[in-house]
RNA sequence: UGGGGGAUCGUCUAACGGUAGGACGACGGGCUCUGGACCCGUUAGUGGGGGUUCGAAUCCUCCUCCCCCAGCCA
């Protein structure tokens, strides 16, 4: 299977699909010299991982074939867009590693766009009407029946270019006039009944200051953008299928026009959006999110948001490995989570040197440990089959902590970990033997008194090897740190099913903050250090909460957890 | 009831008239001072009916189901 792009397959951004299959063809043909892609987002809203699956397809596409790919801020409605999410989008394309060839406004195009519709009306092919919005629907029809003509359909070329140079200039009120496409109000599809290219808006917009009262739609502007920039092939999603009759409308009307050379010209192509099970990735359900108070902002870690990945801790890399793998189709889908998480976890085993955390603390005593003996324990970083290395030392002594799971009064069949007479292996240091069981006066456990094995570092006691090993910290020398563990954001699998509200089925425990302790090795890393604990996930520090004397840690992902899915059945 | 799209293992995705493959998962085994990782194996799919063909996921036909379209949002 030869490819125009040259290279082997696994050393593509984007795994075949048909888009490049188009490309493939349109390359053999020759239609273009180069490719040229864009990721258009409107800053009306943060990036997400539904998101970055059209940067990795758009960036990933032009790297493979060798051509650009530019960052396009598709700003044509003032009402709801502003320069917070601008530089949002601009901070997070950067972070996914994706180079833009040129950053670009559609604002900026304004003018230019202004002379293509100048351009139409003299063609005698879009008119001012005066009909209200009201109006306008009703006569455009229903899906089974036909629109019919504004009254105001057939003004003259004359009227039409002195009633939108008015329009322009500030002439009239929000809603007095719109600029239409003369196309065919009897289209089956809906879309081509007459879209409206401009309305009027008193209101300064963000980029292009006050300069203007009317704005363009996007159906106008975007194939036109396209245009402007030498665009190749413009991919979006599925729901613009319908509008690409309009964009292949203006570009075959406009073409050779305006500036606009004939050929070659862009074609649209749309994929699937991405839909990940256990949250949503729609930007209003996420500023529903935000704007209510489910979450703590747009950065929160438990949001798709790309500033929200990022805070959790997921690398860019395994953003772009997870895109890779869900490849682009045209089926509507929905990804199950867990591939999302094996690409997480994947880059982060590799990264991430192993340390030892406790999360929900158990005291242990070592009767038979001396008192105020302090050992330095060497450690290493990395499991036997990660290919790096590294050690640092743990300090053991006589109280230290383990984790509560990690022992059971009436274990159950299977149970590998500390039980009473039991033995166990305390990870990188001794084999430990629980002697008793020290309850307080309401019948909890409070702490374990245990014994150790000396001869048993680095070897198996007289008796065999424990079944278990359990990680552990120093009671002396554990430094405190909060650490947030994250789970799903909603309940159900998919959130916008099922009608109703769809913050009904937020997971309330989405968020766990528990006061744990880790390895005082861990003062020692730079900050943004990602770990595995062991046994327990992935965590790095907080990047806007943790202080140095006041640790705050978030869980990335958890490890696979074959132990309680066993329990489960 | 109109138009535009789409249907392949549980999930995502390949195949371009010639052995239905991969990833995630699940299941079983190996290894292991992480119940992690890794290794080996197994499981499991062409929505349905006709037709063309030596041969069909692929071409034709009928049907079923799903998504999108009646914003002066994108």
């Amino acid at each position: 299977m030869s490819s125009e792009t040259n290279l082997p397959t696994r050393q593509r951004r984007v795994n075949s699909n048909f888009i490049t299959e188009i490309i493939d063809e349109d390359l053999r043909q020759r239609r273009y010299a180069k490719i040229v892609t864009r990721f258009p987002p409107e800053p009306n809203g943060y990036l997400h991982i539904g998101h970055a699956k059209s940067i990795c397809l758009n960036f990933g596409l032009a790297l493979d074939y060798g051509g650009e790919c530019n960052l396009r801020f598709d700003d044509t409605n003032p009402e709801t867009e502003s320069i917070e999410y601008v530089d949002a989008a601009k901070r997070d394309v950067q972070w996914l590693g994706v180079q833009w060839a040129r950053e670009l406004y559609a604002s900026d195009y304004f003018e230019r766009l202004y002379e293509f519709a100048v351009q139409l009306i003299t063609d005698g092919k879009a008119y001012v009407d005066s009909l209200s919005d009201e109006e306008i629907s009703e006569y455009r029809g229903t899906v089974t029946q036909p629109g019919k003509p504004s009254p105001y359909r057939d003004r003259s070329v004359e009227e039409n270019l002195e009633l939108f140079r008015h329009m322009r200039d500030g002439g009239f009120p929000d809603g007095a006039h719109v600029l239409r496409a003369k196309i065919d109000l009897a289209s089956r599809n809906m879309k081509l009944r007459d879209p409206v290219l401009y309305r009027i808006v008193h209101a300064p917009h963000y980029h292009a200051g006050d300069a203007w009262c009317i704005y363009p739609l996007y159906d106008f502007a975007h194939p036109l953008s396209d245009a402007i920039e030498g665009i190749s092939h413009s991919i979006c999603t599925l729901e613009f299928e319908n509008n690409r009759a309009i964009y292949d409308w203006l570009l075959e009307n406009l073409r050779g026009k305006c500036g606009l050379p004939h050929a070659p010209r862009p074609y649209q192509y749309e994929f699937a959006r991405l839909n990940l099970d256990y949250t949503v990735l729609s930007k209003r359900k996420l500023i529903k999110l935000v704007d209510g108070r489910h979450v703590q902002g747009w950065d929160d870690p438990r949001l798709p948001t790309l500033s929200g990945v990022r805070r959790r801790g997921v690398t860019p890399e395994a953003i772009r490995e997870f895109c890779y793998r869900i490849g682009v189709a045209k089926t509507n889908s929905r990804v199950d989570l867990g591939i999302f998480e094996a690409a997480v976890r994947d880059d982060l085993n590799h990264r991430a040197p192993r340390v030892l955390a406790v999360l929900r603390p158990l005291k242990v005593v070592l009767t038979n440990y001396p008192g105020g003996k302090v050992e330095q324990l060497e450690a290493p970083y990395w499991p036997h089959d990660v290919p790096k290395e590294g050690w640092r030392q743990v300090p053991f002594s006589r109280e230290l902590y383990i984790e509560r799971d990690d022992f059971m009064e009436h274990p159950p069949k299977g149970f590998h970990r500390l039980v009473p007479g039991g033995h166990v292996r305390l990870r990188h240091a001794y084999v430990i033997r629980c002697d008793e069981v020290v309850k307080n006066a309401s019948g909890e456990i409070a702490e374990l008194h245990c014994t150790y094995d000396p001869d048993t570092i680095g070897k198996n006691p007289a008796g065999g090897a424990p079944k278990g090993t359990i990680h552990w910290v120093c009671a002396p020398h554990a430094v405190k740190a909060e650490v947030r563990l994250y789970d799903r954001l909603f309940g159900v699998a998919d959130p916008e099913a099922g009608g109703g509200e769809f913050t009904a089925y937020l997971n309330p425990a989405s968020l766990t903050v528990v006061e744990g302790y880790v390895e005082p090795s861990v003062l020692q890393d730079p900050p943004a250090t990602r770990y595995q604990f062991e046994r327990l996930g992935y965590f790095w520090q907080d990047p806007e909460d943790s202080r140095p004397g006041d640790l705050v840690f978030n869980r990335i992902v958890t490890l696979r957890d074959s132990w309680t899915k066993a329990q489960r059945k």
